[in-house]
DNA sequence: CTGAAAGCGCTTACAG
DNA sequence: CTGAAAGCGCTTACAG
C-alpha cells in the first residue's frame, strides 16, 4: 500500500496537497485535483486509518455498545436490525463500526477502556444498559454519545425513541374498539423504563374506556417467549377475552399456552403483541403488533451521533419516531 | 486523558520504559514496573489507540464481515449467537471487534476499503459470502482471514467448520431408527456449500439404508420460514411420513404447514430441524435438530484468527467442531 | 491555490 | 535494565 508520500510524488505536488484532495477542501485547484485523484485511483491508495486518526484526532469510527445477556434475551431481531439501521448510516457518512457485548458486571472496565483510549469518537448505546455510573462518565468525560432509548432514570439529552406509553394505548384501544371487554396484559417489568410505559399505556386505555384495571389481569414476565407462555397460562385461569403482550415473544408465548389450553386465537381469547419482529408475521395466527421503525431508529441514532462528533455544540436533541399499529389476524378483526 | 509523556515525567522514567510498562516486556526491573503501574492507574492512564497502532503497525482490531441481506434472511439468530463468540474471545485477548455488513453488490469497494487503510488486522468472514474476487484478493493482500464455514469452490486454507454432511445424515438415519419410511428433505440452495452439503447428508442416509431418494421427496428452499412453509405444502402432496429439514427456519414453516393441513407432528408427520436455534426448543411440537455449536465456532475462529495476526508464518488449518443430535418431540420418540 | 514544517502519541531498534 | 532518538503516515495552521 502506497503513502500519502508517493502519491505526493508521483502528482508532482505537496503532501499537503494529497491531504486536501482526500478530505474534499474546496480550495484545491480543480485541474490539480483531477490529476492527483488519478495517481490515488491508479495505486488504490487508501490513507492510512491510524495515521489518520492521530493527525486529526478523530476515529471516523463510532462504538456500539450491547448489554451482552441482553442481546440473546430481549429480542435478537432486534439488535439485527438495529444494527443494519446503524452501519446504513455510517456507510454514508463514511464511518465504521465498533461493536462491544458488555457484561452488566464488567461495565466499569468497559467504559474506561470504551471512553478513552480513542478508540471511537463516541457513542451509540441501548437504553437498557447504561447504570448510573457509564451514563454519569459520559457526561463527565464529554464523550459524545446517543441512547436508542431513554435512560430508565435520567433525562437523556441525546436520544432516539418511541412513545411506548401511547403506542401500548393504541394497541389496547384497538381491542376495545374491536368489542374485547376483559383484555389482560403480560408486561414487562417495571423496573426497565419500556416495561413501565407499555404498561402504563395499557392501563390508560382501559381508563379512557371507564374501564377499572383489575390486578389479575396483569401479569409480569421477562420479555421472552417462555415467560409469556408462563405469564399467560397464568391469566387463562380468570378469562380474559383479550391478551395485550408488552413485545411479540411474549405474545407467542401467549398463543402457545392458548393453543395448549384448547382455546382458539381470535374468537376465545384476542392476542396483540409490541415491536413487528420478523417472525411477529409468521405466526400462527399472525400477531397483530405495535411496529417499531428499529432500522430507522438505528440510523438516526448514529446520524444523530456523527453530528454531534462534527458539532460539539450541538444542542441536546429528542426524537420520538412514530410507531404503527399493524393489524393481522391475531386480534379478531372488526368486519363491520 | 494524559499522554504517555506525562505518566514518564511523573513516575521519573522516560516514555521508552512507560511503554514496556504497558507492553508487559519482561525486561523492566519490577520496582520500576510498580512505580509506573501506580502512576497510570492513578491517572486512569489509556494509550491512545491511534499512535499505538501508527507506531506498533497493528490495530488489535479484527473485522467480522457479514452479508447484509443474508444477516435478516439466513438466521438472525446465528450472527448474533456468532458475535457473542468472537467478543469473548476478542475480550480475553484485548482486541476490539468492527463489524461491517456489506451488500452483495457493494463488494468491491468494500473490500478495497476494509483490506486497505490498516483499519483493522484481519478479517473474520462468514462463509455464505466471500466471491471469488473477496478471496482472491485476501490473498493477493496477504490480509490474515478466517472463514466462518468453508468456501463453495475454494479449499480454504483457515476456516472453523462443521461437518453438514455427516451432521445431516445422523438427523436423517436418526429418522429411519425411529422407523419412518417416507422420510422427504426441504433442502437449502445447492448453489450454497451448506444447501449441498446437508443434502448430500440426506442422500447418504436413505443409501445407506438401502433406499432409492426420490425426486419428489426433495423440494428446494431458502433457508427461511416462509420458504420452508411452502416447500412442506408441496411435500404433504406425496404423503412423507417424515421431514428433514435443512434448517430450523425452514422445520418451523414445515411445522406451520402440517398444522394447517390438519395433520399431528410427529405422529402423522415427523420432523427434524438443523441449527438448534433457540426458537427451535420452543416451537409446538419442540424441534428435534442438529445443534450447531455457533458460539463456540465463532470464538474459535476470533482466536485463530489472533494467532495468525501474531504469527504470520501460521501454517493453514482448517477446524472441524462437532454437532450434536438434540432430540426433542418432533420427530417421534423412540420409546422403545 | 500550494508548500514547508511542526506535531499527533506512541513503539522500537540501538546504545549503554 | 533503561534512555535518547528516529519514525510510523497523516493533518493543519502558517506563509506566501
Amino acid at each position: 500500500m502506497p503513502t500519502l508520500e508517493e502519491i505526493a510524488k508521483l502528482a508532482h505536488v505537496s503532501r499537503s496537497t494529497v491531504s486536501r484532495v482526500i478530505n474534499d477542501d474546496p480550495d484545491v485547484r480543480e485541474a490539480t485535483r483531477r490529476r492527483v485523484q488519478r495517481v490515488i485511483d491508479e495505486l488504490g491508495f487508501q490513507p492510512n486509518r491510524a495515521a489518520r486518526s492521530l493527525a486529526g484526532g478523530r476515529m471516523r469510527i463510532l462504538g456500539l455498545v450491547i448489554p451482552r445477556g441482553v442481546a440473546r434475551l430481549f429480542a435478537d431481531p432486534y439488535f439485527s436490525v438495529l444494527i443494519e439501521g446503524v452501519t446504513a448510516a455510517c456507510d454514508v457518512r463514511d464511518y465504521s463500526l465498533m461493536l462491544w457485548l458488555i457484561e452488566a458486571n464488567d461495565e466499569q472496565r468497559m467504559t474506561n477502556q470504551i471512553l478513552h483510549g480513542g478508540l471511537v469518537d463516541g457513542l451509540l448505546i441501548t437504553s437498557a444498559l447504561p447504570s448510573d455510573f457509564m451514563v454519569q462518565a459520559l457526561e463527565d468525560d464529554q464523550v459524545p454519545y446517543v441512547l436508542v432509548g431513554q435512560h430508565p432514570k435520567k433525562e437523556c439529552g441525546y436520544c432516539v425513541d418511541i412513545d411506548n406509553a401511547s403506542s401500548a394505548r393504541e394497541a389496547v384501544l384497538h381491542l376495545l374498539r374491536l368489542g374485547h371487554k376483559r383484555v389482560a396484559a403480560i408486561h414487562g417489568s417495571d423496573s426497565t423504563r419500556v416495561g413501565l410505559e407499555r404498561r402504563w399505556g395499557y392501563l390508560e386505555a382501559l381508563q379512557l374506556r371507564g374501564l377499572t384495571p383489575l390486578p389479575v389481569f396483569q401479569v409480569e414476565a421477562d420479555f421472552t417467549e417462555i415467560g409469556g407462555y408462563y405469564a399467560a397460562r397464568r391469566l387463562l385461569q380468570v378469562s380474559p377475552d383479550a391478551i395485550f403482550a408488552a413485545s411479540d415473544a411474549m405474545a407467542i408465548g401467549a398463543l402457545r399456552a392458548i393453543r395448549e389450553a384448547g382455546l382458539r386465537v381470535p374468537e376465545d381469547v384476542a392476542v396483540v403483541g409490541f415491536d413487528d419482529m420478523p417472525f411477529a408475521a409468521h405466526a400462527d395466527p399472525p400477531l397483530t403488533t405495535i411496529r417499531q421503525p428499529i432500522q430507522h431508529l438505528g440510523s438516526l441514532a448514529a446520524e444523530m451521533l456523527i453530528e454531534r462528533i462534527e458539532n460539539p455544540q450541538m444542542a441536546p436533541r429528542r426524537v420520538i419516531l412514530p410507531t404503527e399499529l399493524v393489524v393481522r389476524a391475531s386480534c379478531g378483526m372488526n368486519l363491520s
